[in-house]
DNA sequence: CGTGGTTTTGATCATAATCAACGTCTGTGG
DNA sequence: CCACAGACGTTGATTATGATCAAAACCACG
């Protein structure tokens, strides 16, 4: 049990404190709601199984869509602003969860300094994974949008101990527009062209990527082993 | 001196210990740097004086802003999660900052619980902002994006008890375009067409919001008085 | 099977990017 | 104080990209 329910990211010391408080496992089933908009904020949530989305509502109604989050991660950590949650959280897969109450969590870190770090890390975490991805996302096109939202996805599953090449997306390609500020039709057709063009293979929500190298060029990221030819900018 | 030192959104009693740590004042001229991306980690910044953009560097050289900053607010939290600094922070005109010493305020916070959640708060801040603001910004058109920009700024002076109508921009065309995603053509044409439209008057950075009411209906936000009848979405 | 949600593809249109030229402002040195 | 350079801002013409409208195919599930 304590092996997947223990957030990806803590130091060893922190994770054996954290163990001990970590008292309710709940099951989310698909389509279930983890939290909503406005609700309260009394715990984050560490994903054992499954996968959720998260999103606000725009003013049309319509859904858009934050993040999306896997077994490993931590999640709900959004309400610590204003003591309220700031977006909806809901399984797309049968899901379950650790149930961290944050008070106590609070507490905690008061004694161990590493996990207030850690927290800390956690909050910031988000904010970093925007800057570092979904940011730099508003001046891309929608191919590499779609490009590096397939790869994010890829290294998260191989961080995982699962394969980066080979994977089923949990979400439709509707929610995948929403998520990258597309349009569904637009998604779909990247898919059929960068299957046309060799880089992957697509049937529905089942992904293999075939030629990582060129996926990772696309978006302009060093293909590793040497990343000291990256021009110094002054 | 203390009087603007001290961050927007913090407690009171929270505040008069932070005083207490408040060492170093610090003056960043014009096109100066406060830090880099990669520097160690080792204070947040209260900005007492000026505006700051931060941003990153795109594969290609090119600078992609990820926000701007102005008195009264604190930056530099980007860097807990990693230790170091995830992007860079340069003074859009001559400023002056207070450096909090992030170890100093992380054992003061073991004491203050007001004060832990606050940094809390600060970390989520950011992210809430962009779930809140520029997140939806994935979505929307050139013009609203301008549009949320412009608001953006104004509500951010008027918390700052200067006008909300009237404004001296401090940042160029093109750093504006970069922050929202576009060209900047683009940002120059949605000005006149904007001031076309009678909806403000803008003579190079100096901007007049003229009908904020359109402005705000332009994006979709309910202009006050009816919040009640946004439609509940289940 | 048939029904509803999802995915795919086509044709057309709107929006913003690009390429290009020119105007304007600011600060510097003569 | 003026002339000039360089950065910044504006506008036009054209193109490329993604949105929109529309019609099928597909698929999972009851």
């Amino acid at each position: 049990m304590r092996g997947l329910c223990l957030p990806i990211g803590l130091e060893p010391e922190a994770l054996r404190r954290l163990n001990d408080l970590i008292s309710v496992r709940t099951r989310v089933q698909r389509k279930g709601t983890l939290y909503r908009l406005g609700d309260r904020f009394a715990s984050l949530y560490a994903i054992r199984l499954g996968t959720f989305k998260t999103f606000v509502l725009a003013a049309n109604g319509r859904e858009q869509i934050t993040g999306y989050h896997m077994a490993g991660e931590i999640i709900g950590i959004d309400g610590l602003g204003d003591d309220r949650h700031t977006c909806q959280a809901i399984a797309l897969e049968d899901s379950e969860v650790c149930v961290l109450p944050f008070g106590e969590l609070d507490q905690l870190a008061v004694d161990v300094p590493t996990l207030r770090r850690s927290l800390f890390r956690l909050a910031s975490r988000d904010l970093s994974r925007h800057h570092g991805k979904m940011l730099l996302l508003g001046s891309r096109s929608a191919e590499e949008r779609l490009t590096l939202f397939l790869l994010d996805i890829a290294e998260r599953y191989q961080a995982r101990g699962y394969s980066a090449h080979e994977f089923v997306l949990r979400m439709t390609r509707g929610e995948i527009a929403s998520y990258l500020g597309l349009k569904l039709e637009t998604v779909c057709r990247l898919f059929s062209r960068l299957q046309d063009e060799g880089l992957l293979e697509a049937q529905g929500r089942a992904v293999k990527l075939l030629d990582m190298p060129a996926l990772k060029r696309l978006v302009g990221q060093e293909v590793e082993a040497d990343r000291a030819s990256i021009p110094a900018v002054g």
